[in-house]
DNA sequence: TTTTGGCCAGAACATCCGTGCGGGGATTGG
DNA sequence: CCAATCCCCGCACGGATGTTCTGGCCAAAA
């Protein structure tokens, strides 16, 4: 049913893919044209109307930049949000929570995500696990956790702690009792950690987390 | 900082967000003229240069349908899946693995998941768990997990297995060894179980697990 | 009252841009 | 070799569209 698409017409709709991407709105035909290396409009009209009998696209008769890519390229209307992703968590080092540079800087690695799942929340990163140092915050290898700065947490949320003593990061629910943190896990058949309120170091709440598997 | 919009202004900047949704491009000026029962195409022009004046939205000069959406109402480029969400593990009850009903259904909960946690798989589904039934999968109450049924499953995956004999489903590895199941769990330090093969069946393939903190 | 500034209608303009027409070259089937 | 077909090219018509200019209305300031 789907013919193979000629080697033009691959190109052709890869421009407007990229065109979509990079402004808001579709190509012209004169935009196709340059961008593809194609020495006349109608060369690219004659393509364009191969490419809507195909079903690959759908044109809008006689209205400037009337196209619209269907099928796996759709656009989607959810909200999503990109947060950076620093690096993994590391055994004797705090996180490397990110700065306000972070965010506007090239190198970072950035993912986008339905807002939902960080409940619209504006600063929230997300952290590499590795290894299974997390495992009884229910947290294995390869897992993404989502957090969010704070300046103090409320008794029973879950946070990213940095113990002094044992220079280690670890996740866990928080509670305040009287100077001391107890730090419960997440796997209720595991045994809470107390610690001095002064050896330990909020670096964040945790807003979710996600598991790929292979 | 940002001023107040008129009347007006909130029900263009309203409409290009409707056109947008409902075609694949931008309206013309002639289209907001319409569609916001304004009686001239300066009006438009002078309140879309205020509206870009205020960061509202680009412009670009000369160019048909040039207006592209910025901040908030700003686009998304991930691609998405809808996924149902079927009714909870319950304990004693397969799966409702959804049929190719569930999608159409009306009643069906639907979410909307970037493509890459699917890996651009097509029939994927979601299960609310609820209990603590699944912990030694590192899996927990409220955790959504991502299934996709398969026929059959190889050596190593992750499953959603039906026990005929426990009377449950279980998230584990899976390793068939002469005749017999191995299924593993995720916890490295808890024991696999060992099941004859035609006591189990295998309900899908678990792709992901996503988990939303309080 | 006069002036100023915000807002707008209508029309004139200047481009932008889709489309149709005539024609050319390559390939295929006969 | 001829005819048909596919694919391409240059060109230019004319509708689609952004921009601008002129002038009018009105309320607040002077």
């Amino acid at each position: 049913m789907v013919k193979k698409l000629s080697d033009k017409q691959e190109r052709i709709l890869g421009f407007i893919q990229g065109f979509l991407d990079e402004h808001q709105y579709p190509p012209t035909v004169r935009d196709i044209q340059g961008g593809c290396d194609i020495s006349s409009t109608s060369v690219v009209d004659y393509n364009l109307r191969i490419l809507q009998r195909e079903g690959h696209l759908k044109r809008q008769n006689e209205v400037s930049r009337g196209i619209e890519l269907l099928g796996a390229s759709k656009r989607s209307t959810v909200d999503v949000v990109s947060i950076p992703i620093v690096s993994s968590i590391a055994a004797g080092k705090p996180l490397a929570v990110p700065t306000q540079d972070t965010w506007n800087n090239e190198n970072t690695e950035m993912m986008d995500l339905p807002a939902f799942l960080t409940k619209g929340k504006e600063n929230v990163f997300g952290v590499r696990v590795k290894g299974q140092s997390m495992i009884d915050a229910l947290i294995t290898d390869g897992d993404l956790v989502l957090l969010e700065p704070v300046e103090s947490v409320e008794d029973g949320e879950m946070v990213a702690a940095w113990l002094e003593d044992n220079e280690e990061v670890t996740l866990k629910r928080f509670y305040l009792e009287n100077g001391n943190v107890r730090l419960q896990p997440a796997n209720p058949s595991m045994d809470p950690i107390y610690v001095p309120a002064h050896k330990v170091s909020i670096q964040g709440r945790v807003v979710g987390v996600i598991r790929s598997v292979n």
